[in-house]
DNA sequence: GGTACCAATTTATCATTATCAATTTATGGC
DNA sequence: GCCATAAATTGATAATGATAAATTGGTACC
C-alpha cells in the first residue's frame, strides 16, 4: 500500500508562495516533496551537501539549517563519513511522543481528564487483543503482572510498582493493531510515568485496594491468554475505574517536564 | 498552576552527556531547560543571536541552527528588525497536528483504525459537553448541520458535504474541556478530511441513508443545546455505526499526504 | 595464498569566521 | 501627523579548516 504524504505547504498556493517563509524552510518543504513523489523509504539517502547546495542553489549555511528542521522532526538522520549523508528515517514513536508532549506543555492536562480517555479506550483495546498475543508477549505481561508480590513499604517501592504498573499497560498498548490506538495509550501512559518523577500519585493504599489491583493484572492477562475479549474488557474497565478512583483521591496538580525525547 | 516540562535529554546522565550530539542540538537543548527553569511563556523573549553566540561559546551558524530546530518543533518564533529577535511561541494545535501526522505517515493507518476510536471517543465526547455549549458555538453546530439540505447531485458535492461533517465533528472537539480528548478527535477528523482530497470516500449512498445522518446532526445539536448527555451519547454512538458501515462499503486504501502545517 | 590487524587516505558532515543583504522597528525632520 | 532615513536584528553567502568514519592498502603472520 503506498503511504501517506508529508506536509509540504498549506496555505500558500504554488504561485504566489516562495515569499515570507524563510529559505531553510522553503528548502525543508523541497526536500519532503522531493522525498514524497520518489516515494523514499526509511534508509533511502537524500544527496549530500554539495548537491543540495548545487540543486536548490542556496548556500551550505541554508541547506544545513534545512537539514535540522527535519532532523528535528524525526524525517531523516545524517551520518558522517564516507557512505555518510542523510537519509530517510522513520519518526520513532518516542519523538512523535515528545513533539506531541511540548503542545501539551502549554495546555495545562488534569488526571481526570487522562481518565476520562484511558477509562473508554484501554478495555476498547484489550477487547480486540484477546486470543491475538503471542506467547512472549503473554509471558512479559505475566511477568510485570507478578513481578510485586506484597505492597509497598517505602515510597520508592511505591513508586516503583505505579511505573511497573504503566509499563504493563504501554506493553499491551504497543501490541496493538491499531497503531493510533496504541499510540494515544501509550502516550498516557507515559504522561503519567513522568509525573510520578516529580510527585507522589499514589497516597498509602489499604491492602485490599491494592490486593484487588494486582489480581485486575493477572486476570486480565489470563482473559487476554484465552481468548476472552469480553472478560479482558470487563476487568480492564473495572481495573480503570479503580485507578481512577485513587488518584481522584491524590492532591492532583499535573507538574510535568517537557518530555524528552 | 505551574506547566509541564520540555523535553531535554532522556537518555543520558549529566556527566558523560554533551558528547555525541551535534552541537546545535545540545543548544538547542539548553535553551529548552533556560526556558523551563525561568518558566517562560508565549511571547517572553529569549537572548538574540549575538547573546547566544556569547552564552554558549558557540558561532553564530551554530545558533542558527539550534533555533530552526526549536522552531521545526513549534517552540519559538523569530522576528527580524528592531525589538525583534526570538520568544517562546506556544505550539500551535496546527503544528502539532502535522508533527503527528509525520508519524503515521509511516503507519499504514486504516479507516477501522480511525473508526474503532470515533466510535468511543466521540460519543462520550458529546456526553461531557451537553449544556456546557456557548449559543455562538451552538448556532455554528447548527448552520453546519442544516447546510446541506439535499443528497449530494454530484462528487464534487458530495465531497464538500464530507467535508462539511467532518468540520462539524472537529468543531465539537475544539470546544472540549478535555484538550487531550478535542486533540485526538480532531486529529481523526483532520486525517479523514485529508483522504478525501484523493479518493472519493462515500459510494453513492440511498437517500434513506443519507437523511439518517442528517437527522443524527441536527438531533445531536439540540440534544447538547438542552443538555440530555445520555442523548447526545446515544446519537453520536448510532451515528458512528452508520458511519463506519458506510466507510466500509468503500473501497478504502488509505493513501494521505504528509500533513502540511 | 589467505587472513587479521593497523595505519593512512578519502569522503563526508561539522563548525567557525567574515562579510553583506534583507527586514522591520524606531526616530527625526517637517 | 507623515514620511524618509537610520538603526537593530535576523537572514544568507563564501571561504576555510576541523572532525568523524568507512575504505584502502600495506604488512606480518600462519
Amino acid at each position: 500500500m503506498r503511504r501517506n504524504a508529508l506536509p509540504t505547504d498549506p496555505k500558500m498556493t504554488d504561485a504566489p508562495r516562495a515569499q515570507k517563509r524563510s529559505r531553510p524552510v522553503q528548502v525543508a518543504d523541497q526536500i519532503k516533496r522531493w522525498v514524497v513523489e520518489r516515494d523514499l523509504r526509511k534508509g533511502d539517502k537524500l544527496p549530500n551537501e554539495a548537491a543540495m547546495i548545487a540543486q536548490f542553489g542556496v548556500s551550505k549555511g541554508t541547506v544545513r539549517e534545512a537539514m535540522r528542521i527535519l532532523e528535528a522532526q524525526g524525517l531523516i538522520v545524517t551520518k558522517t563519513g564516507p557512505g555518510g549523508g542523510s537519509s530517510v528515517g522513520e519518526v520513532s514513536k518516542d519523538r512523535a511522543m515528545s513533539l506531541l508532549g511540548n503542545y501539551f506543555y502549554f495546555k495545562d492536562l488534569s488526571l481526570s481528564d487522562i481518565y476520562q480517555i484511558r477509562k473508554v479506550l484501554e478495555p476498547e483495546l484489550v477487547a480486540t487483543l484477546a486470543g491475538k498475543l503471542d506467547d512472549e508477549t503473554l509471558d512479559e505481561l505475566r511477568e510485570m503482572a507478578h513481578r510485586h508480590p506484597e505492597p509497598a513499604r517505602t515510597p520508592e517501592e511505591e513508586k516503583q510498582q505505579h511505573i511497573t504498573s504503566l509499563a504493563f499497560h504501554a506493553r499491551i498498548a504497543d501490541a496493538a493493531d491499531n497503531e493510533l490506538l496504541g499510540f494515544v495509550i501509550s502516550f498516557m501512559a507515559r504522561i503519567l510515568a513522568d509525573l510520578t518523577v516529580y510527585r507522589r500519585l499514589y497516597a498509602a493504599p489499604n491492602r485490599a485496594l491494592w490486593e484487588r489491583g494486582r489480581r485486575h493484572q493477572i486476570d486480565l492477562v489470563e482473559a487476554l491468554a484465552r481468548g476472552d475479549g469480553q472478560s479482558a474488557r470487563d476487568i480492564m474497565r473495572s481495573h480503570m475505574q479503580e485507578a481512577e478512583t485513587m488518584m481522584n483521591a491524590q492532591e492532583m496538580k499535573i507538574t510535568r517536564e517537557f518530555m524528552a525525547e
